[in-house]
DNA sequence: TATTGTTATACTCTATAACTATA
DNA sequence: TATAGTTATAGAGTATAACAATA
């Protein structure tokens, strides 16, 4: 028995003569890391055909429900860097699903917004999205997904709420 | 009121202006996506004095509580593909943490093992690793914490436990 | 002087294929 | 033929600094 109390079930080293993981299985960072490798495999698996990353994915989805969100908004809610969000928009206004639009009351700003094709990809996208994940929370009940949903964001938006 | 219900609390655009984010909010690769970043900083802003990536964190405390490890063990343990980890290895190597060593019984497998100074820092961190997301994690109770820790940990290992 | 957004650079990570040596 | 590990390469993500335009 491991000095660090295996999370309860006695970690049995499992098949294939894997690894004892329980003294890093405290770092959150550790398994949400792992978690998200499945879930990105997941979600590439299913966006393949709309030929959309998460980002790509997630930008669509919230110009989709948000008038005249800017960049900063886009970075701040994405967690991007404003570098980062400009070539990813690039990419996707070459693609021709958005455009830049400077704003009139604050010409510094530019809002960002979906072109027809960029709607229509959005919401198509959004239908998808519901069960993509599916296999990789077969492990999950239906309320643990729901409170590890609420505990994740509890995280990522800080202290609030 | 958006058509996908917000989580329960009405996710009531905060300060400056965020974005709705209640159509992505069902997408837990989303969900751990954002947290990842900020459990990712907590642990770059406690481990840069010894100069530890997250991966390299986690290779020296597998490798301290697991004898005869070969490369086929980590890559599985820690989602890397073989590729990576190789360098990786190379990296730590040089820095004199651990050695490859070929394996008797199957002279294709390399056992990796920690040197003498790649034992006293794997156990320097280990120590450093408990508290390191306490900033991070301040939203959540203790006992939040570990249901957390359980439900990711159902993700990552898949179907099993 | 600060902010929005862009460009450029360098570093890291990821994925893949091709290779070797062993089995 | 398959597996363990290495090397090489290209693509994508990340971080930073420097810059233009506007506030």
């Amino acid at each position: 028995m491991p000095k660090t109390a295996p999370s309860k079930t006695a970690s049995p080293r499992s098949t294939k003569s894997d690894l004892d993981q329980s003294h890093l299985s405290h770092l959150l960072g550790f398994q949400t890391s792992l978690a998200h490798v499945r879930l990105q495999k997941a979600f590439f698996a299913h966006m393949k055909e709309l030929d959309l990353r998460p980002v790509e994915f997630s930008i669509l989805v919230l110009l989709a429900h948000n008038d005249k969100a800017n960049q900063q908004n886009l970075c701040r809610s994405l967690a991007l860097s404003a570098p980062r969000l400009a070539l990813i928009l690039d990419r996707m206004q070459e693609r021709g699903l958005l455009s830049r639009e400077r704003s009139d009351t604050d010409r510094r700003a530019h809002h960002v917004v979906l072109t027809e094709a960029g709607q229509a990809l959005a919401l198509e996208a959004e239908r998808r999205s519901h069960g993509i994940e599916e296999a990789a929370l077969a492990p999950l009940s239906r309320g643990e997904r729901q409170i590890l949903g609420e505990l994740l964001s509890k995280i990522a938006r800080g202290t609030r709420a």
